[in-house]
DNA sequence: AAATGTTAGGTTATAATATAACAAATTGGC
DNA sequence: GCCAATTTGTTATATTATAACCTAACATTT
């Protein structure tokens, strides 16, 4: 069963894929959407993000710290925290709050909670927009008395290609 | 639109409850299902659960911890760590990632991942439990081809109450 | 009771994650 | 150039979490 409702963010991408051509993807959209949006891409949160999305695991602040390091660049906890607080306030990664790191997001077109499916093998994510979920939610919210205002959904288990690892005893 | 699928584990309750039959039922169920399991629930681990529901709001490792030093104990970090992973492995409280927080689980049966709205304000929180998402989850997970073992479902927002002095200018 | 195994808790130290507070530099508009 | 606002640098520290090793409690068998 599948739902119509539900538009596929990110998939989970066989290894051979193209990642250098992701990333470039990737970049030249934030570049547009900050140009857009009159949203400042310094070095800094460009490098940022570009580490993210290099990344094909979810990055923890210091991971990113660390890179930064090798760049030649000797920035602080602080230089790397408001580069990210500045890429989630734009939509551009999200943050996992299972793994304290972040995701470069594949649809940074506007603001939006999306819905991870996390492989806690081989740490590759999944990211999907579904309004029939948003939908339940509201209902639910109405039946207790809230207001909604974003949501953190993380469901951890196993991708494909780490499952069918798992059954040949890998 | 309510949802039939939907069972509600806990509401956000008024300030006129009666919070400490709350605490009691959850104790006694605590130590019927510690008892039916076979899990020991010694007084460390009764200790943090009982504290965790006298808090209204979810509560943090150090909160706890500062609790339990003005018992008298002098307990250090890993003690309480413990005790809130033998809880949450017993699904006497579960964890919200969001906040690095613990809340009470009012309906410890069985493991679920529960679902928790949580209001900003006043910290309260409801969990529910759906198999309406779960079933949206499953149908999602089969198009991306993802086995599930488990999910985080946090909604932030506020409850009826805190929305209402809102609009009070409160 | 002694020996043994298992689980829980104590203790010390430190790792990992995140932010406060203030100073300096950079940017964009005038 | 100069101002105001934003961004980044810097220092220090707060907060959250775990590793590693030791001791105590308890249950079972001998």
């Amino acid at each position: 069963m599948t739902s119509q409702t539900a538009s596929v963010i990110s998939r989970f991408l066989p290894s051979t894929h193209d990642h250098r051509l992701c990333i470039e993807t990737a970049m030249e959209r934030a570049v547009a959407i900050c140009d857009l949006r009159g949203l400042r891409l310094t070095p800094i949160r460009r490098r940022v993000l570009e580490l993210i999305w290099r990344s094909h695991a979810p990055m923890g602040a210091y991971a990113i710290l660390e890179q930064l390091a090798r760049d030649g660049r000797k920035a602080m906890p602080p230089t790397v925290y408001r580069a990210l607080e500045f890429l989630s306030s734009a939509s551009l990664v999200h943050r996992l709050d299972s793994l304290n790191a972040y995701i470069g997001c594949g649809d940074p077109g506007e603001a939006h909670s999306g819905q991870f499916f996390i492989c806690h093998k081989c740490e590759s994510v999944a990211e999907i927009h579904d309004t029939a979920t948003t939908g339940l939610f509201a209902g639910q919210a109405e039946t207790l008395g809230f207001h909604i205002e974003g949501s953190h959904i993380e469901i951890s288990g196993l991708c494909n290609r780490c499952e069918k690892k798992e059954s040949l005893g890998g």
